[in-house]
DNA sequence: TATAGGATTTGCT
DNA sequence: GCAAATCCTATAA
């Protein structure tokens, strides 16, 4: 039986840059209703608070950027391109920024996922809004905290250590400002990660 | 209230 | 590889 630790406020209270990649390997697992759906992270992108135009949080507190200044380890779930994306804030003592949970390899629950997303095995959380869909992640989740490991929860096993050595640093996909900074992190092994093949 | 744009996905060429 | 679909959010009037 492998060790699993639920992942602490102590270990999202770190530079996201450090959090994205340690998160690389790590398990996310959802409990709606009872049903448990988890899945390997394979790709994370960091977003700064200084210095990175593209962090939501970059231009001020608005509604939408709220719980980016609340505590490291809650939800941060917002919707783009009539999608969802789920991050889970970092650091933020003044200082709000999150990690972008971009894909994962399905665990648990593939019946599950394959119910909300009719497609193979690889394409079920192949990217952001591919992923809440198949997790049934949405804005009521916003907000949630992940440190309380009720409903959604991240583990990391003795079993999943990453090696650093299959662990590339990218430029972030999609984004259109701040697009020279390294801050995607992607097992390069890995076929559930998204993005094109050169960015490997 | 109107408008522009975005941390996306999908299907077609 | 490209463009359309889609809808929420921020900004301005």
């Amino acid at each position: 039986m492998p060790s699993a630790a639920r992942l602490d406020r102590d270990f999202f209270q770190r530079d996201p840059r450090i959090v994205g990649r340690e998160l690389l390997g790590c398990l996310l697992v959802t409990k709606f209703d009872k049903r448990v759906v988890s899945g390997w992270i394979v790709e994370t992108e960091s977003y700064l608070a200084e210095g990175d135009s593209a962090c939501h949080a970059a231009r001020g507190r608005t509604a939408k950027s709220e719980v980016m200044f609340g505590r490291a380890g809650l939800a941060y779930v917002y919707s783009i391109h009539a999608k969802h994306c789920f991050n889970i804030v970092t650091q933020t003592i003044g200082y709000p920024s999150a990690v972008l949970v971009r894909a994962i390899e399905p665990v648990e629950g593939i019946r599950l996922m394959q119910r909300r997303r009719r497609t193979n095995l690889r394409e079920l959380a192949r990217g952001p809004g591919r992923l809440c869909q198949a997790l049934a992640i949405d804005r009521s989740h916003n907000g949630l905290d992940l440190t309380l490991g009720r409903t959604m929860w991240v583990e990391r096993t003795s079993e999943t250590a990453c090696p650093p050595r299959d662990i590339r640093a990218t430029r972030r996909i999609g984004v259109t400002s701040a697009r020279r900074l390294q801050l995607r992190f992607v097992i390069r092994s890995s076929p559930f990660a998204s993005g094109p093949v050169h960015l490997r």
